[in-house]
RNA sequence: GCGGCAAUAGUAUAGCGGUAGUAUGGGGGACUGUGGAUCCCCAGGUCUGGGUUCAACUCCCAGUUGCCGCCCCA
C-alpha cells in the first residue's frame, strides 16, 4: 500500500464538502468589504521565493528538481507571489487594491498540531493604503469571517500591537537595536514559555536587570498608559478606534511581535479564548515589501488565516457544518424493461436537481440500502407495473411514505 | 534539524514466542419488486527491512508513517 506523503491531508467528499462551506463563507465576507479574489501559481522561481533572505526560509521551500536553468519552489507563503503579481500590474490597477486568496500553500517542516507540509490559507493583501483604516479594514473582515462561521467574542481573539510602538518602547529603555529581532522573538514567545524560560532567554543577549522593565512593558494593557508622543502609539490609537464597534474581540497585546517577519506598523494575531491550539490567524502591516522586491516603495497590509488550526477550534466548538451529500432524487428501476425508462426519467429530473441511478445493476432491495445509505432524499421506483399504468412511485426517505403519480404529471412539475 | 509515544482487515478493537479473531463498513444472497432489522456467503490484516529463535504479529535494532512537543513559523 502507497502511503500519502508525510504531513499532506486527503479530502473524502464529506471533508471537502466542510472545507467547501467554510472556504464559500470566507470569499462571502470578503465580496462583502469589495476584496476580489486572485490565484498564483503553485511554483515560484527561487529568486523570487528567497528575495526576503534567511536561511531558515529557504529551508522550509520544497525545492523541485532544477531542469536546465530553471530553479523553482512550491511558494511556502502566498504573500510574496501575490505581492509579485501587484507589482507586475501596479500602474494599472486602481487603488487600493484589495485582494483575497483561499488556496494551499507547501512548507518543508515537521507536521504536528495544526500544521501541516501543505495547508490551506484564506488571507487578504491591500496594496496602496496607509491609513489605519486599511489597518482597521483587514482585521475587521478577519473577525466577520470567524463570525459567519458560527464563532462568538467568548471563542477567539485579536491580539494586536505596532511593532514601530513596541520598538520605541524597547529602545526607551536602552536595548540596541542590534539585538531587537531576537529580543522581538523572545517576547513573541512569552505566552509560550515559562517565567523562567523567558528570563534566562532575554538574559542571553540583553543586561538581565532590564528584564524586569520589559516585562514592565509588556504588562500594558491600555494605551493611555504610554507616554503620548511614543512613535507608533499614535497609530495604533487610530486602529483601535477605528475597531470600535468590534472592540469585544479586541485585545491590546504589547507582545503580539510575530518574529523576524516583514512587518513594519500594525501587526495582530488571532487565537482562540482558552489558549489552547496555535494561531488562528495573523498579519499586519509590511510597508516595506514591495520595495523589497525590486518596485518603488508601497504601503501594504494583509493576513493569513490557516485551516487547521481553525478546524480544530470549530470542532471543539461543534460548529463544522453538517453535510449530508445525497441526492435529491434516486431513481430505481424495480426490473429489466424499466432499465430505459429510467434513465429517461433521471435524465428529466437532471435539468432540476441531482440525481443518481443504479449503475450496478442491483435488485430494488439493495437499490434502496444504497440510497438510504447516501442520503438520497426520494427515490423513484420504477418497474414493470408501473410502466404498465404509466405511473411512478415516489418514496420519500425520511418518512419512508409512498406516493403515486402519472409519470407524465411528474416529469411536468 | 532534535525528542517522546504509537503502529493488527477500509475503520474500530482482541490475542498469543507455535496456522490471527470480533464488530462495523464493502460485495453477493435469503426474507419471493421496498432501505434503516435479522440470517448466510465472499473479499480484506499483523507498516517496511534486518536480527534473536527450531519457530516472531508477539522480543531487539533501524527505517517509514501517525500523534505530540522543541527549533522555526516569512
Amino acid at each position: 500500500m502507497y502511503q500519502k506523503p508525510k504531513g499532506t491531508r486527503d479530502y473524502y467528499p464529506e471533508e471537502k464538502e466542510v472545507f467547501n462551506r467554510i472556504a464559500d463563507s470566507f470569499r462571502q465576507s470578503a465580496k462583502k468589504y469589495g476584496f476580489r479574489e486572485v490565484e498564483a501559481p503553485a511554483i515560484e522561481t527561487m529568486d523570487l521565493l528567497t528575495a526576503k533572505q534567511g536561511d531558515e526560509i529557504k529551508s522550509q521551500i520544497f525545492i523541485l528538481e532544477k531542469k536546465g536553468d530553471e530553479e523553482f519552489g512550491l511558494r511556502p507563503d502566498i504573500t510574496v507571489p501575490v505581492t509579485r503579481m501587484f507589482i507586475q500590474k501596479q500602474f494599472e490597477l486602481p487603488r487600493p487594491v484589495k485582494w483575497f486568496y483561499i488556496t494551499r500553500m507547501w512548507r518543508y517542516e515537521r507536521p504536528q498540531q495544526g500544521r501541516l507540509r501543505e495547508f490551506y490559507q484564506f488571507g487578504t493583501e491591500i496594496y496602496g493604503p496607509a491609513t489605519p483604516e486599511a489597518d482597521a479594514e483587514m482585521i475587521s473582515l478577519a473577525i466577520d469571517s470567524l463570525c459567519s462561521l458560527g464563532l462568538k467574542k467568548k471563542d477567539f481573539v485579536v491580539k494586536i500591537n505596532n511593532r514601530v510602538l513596541l520598538q520605541s518602547l524597547i529602545e526607551g529603555i536602552g536595548i540596541e537595536k542590534s539585538s531587537m529581532d531576537n529580543v522581538f522573538r523572545i517576547i513573541d514567545k512569552k505566552a509560550k514559555i515559562s517565567v523562567e524560560e523567558f528570563d534566562i532567554e532575554l538574559g542571553k543577549i540583553i543586561d538581565p536587570a532590564k528584564i524586569k522593565e520589559i516585562k514592565g512593558i509588556l504588562a500594558i494593557r491600555s494605551l493611555s498608559k504610554i507616554k503620548k508622543d511614543t512613535p507608533g502609539l499614535e497609530n495604533l490609537q487610530k486602529v483601535m478606534d477605528a475597531l470600535k464597534a468590534r472592540k469585544d474581540f479586541i485585545e491590546l497585546d504589547l507582545s503580539t511581535a510575530r518574529g523576524l517577519a516583514y512587518y513594519t506598523g500594525t501587526v495582530f494575531e488571532i487565537f482562540d479564548r482558552k489558549g489552547e491550539f496555535r494561531s488562528i490567524a495573523g498579519g499586519g502591516r509590511y510597508d516595506g515589501l514591495v520595495q523589497l522586491l525590486g518596485s518603488q516603495k508601497t504601503p501594504a497590509c494583509g493576513f493569513g488565516l490557516g485551516f487547521a488550526t481553525l478546524t480544530l477550534l470549530l470542532e471543539e466548538k461543534k460548529l463544522l457544518p453538517k453535510i449530508n451529500l445525497g441526492v435529491e432524487y434516486y431513481v430505481a428501476p424495480a426490473s429489466e424493461k424499466a432499465i430505459k425508462k429510467a434513465a429517461e426519467i433521471a435524465e428529466k429530473l437532471r435539468k432540476k436537481g441531482s440525481v443518481e441511478i443504479d449503475l450496478m445493476d442491483r435488485g430494488l432491495g439493495k437499490q434502496l440500502d444504497y440510497a438510504n445509505k447516501t442520503g438520497a432524499k426520494n427515490v423513484v421506483i420504477i418497474g414493470d407495473d408501473e410502466l404498465k399504468k404509466k405511473i411512478v412511485k415516489i418514496k420519500d426517505m425520511k418518512t419512508g411514505r409512498e406516493k403515486k403519480v402519472s409519470l407524465s404529471k411528474f416529469l411536468k412539475q
